[in-house]
DNA sequence: ACCCCGATCGTA
DNA sequence: ACGATCGGGGTT
């Protein structure tokens, strides 16, 4: 098993969306099936947070593919990110749906409760996940079948279906 | 300095 | 249906 690298990142957005689900999210001790993702990308998607431009908050999305970029949302939760695309397109997926790997094979849907399930917060915003030894995504050779939905949680971009969600996980 | 609001979740 | 809770970003 190997995890992916940059190029699997740096691909259109809406490929790594799909593409995600069924591959391993790992963070220190802990694995997880993902299963549901969110794609966020350009400059005339009303939902991103890159979408009016470049912030402190946003350069994460405007930078290179494979980079994790966290936030806290509502004060309370954290949502995880990964990197798509060149340099100065903003773009990133959303990962929303994990299925832990072991004996309890935990559904966590919702990205808030990902986070707190792993521990994952704001200090692991910009983490390299082609290099760090902590958090990384392990490429699952199976196949996955999805639909795709509008986003949610948003109140702008709901015509989009750029929700993944896969059917056989 | 101030104000608004959000890629959520648990409770009512 | 609603409140918790706080940082980012725009406005004064």
């Amino acid at each position: 098993m190997h995890r992916l690298h940059r190029s699997f990142f740096t691909q259109p957005t809406l490929n790594v969306a799909a593409a995600l689900l069924g591959q391993i999210l790992v963070f220190k001790d802990q694995r997880g099936l993902i299963t549901e993702t969110e794609a966020y990308m350009g400059f005339a998607d009303p939902a991103s947070h890159a979408a009016r431009g470049l912030t402190q908050r946003t350069a994460m999305m405007f930078g290179e593919a494979g980079f994790a970029y966290v936030y806290l949302i509502y004060g309370m939760y954290h949502c995880l990110n990964f990197v798509t695309e060149g340099i100065g397109f903003p773009a990133a997926v959303l990962i929303r749906g994990v299925k832990i790997l072991d004996e309890s094979g935990l559904h966590l849907n919702g990205p808030g409760k990902i986070c707190r399930h792993f521990g994952i917060t704001t200090k692991d915003n910009g983490t390299d996940i082609t290099q760090s030894s902590e958090l990384y995504v392990d490429a699952n050779n199976i196949t996955v079948e999805f639909t795709t939905t509008p986003r949610m949680g948003i109140k702008k971009g709901q015509n989009l279906p750029w929700r993944y969600v896969a059917k056989n996980l």
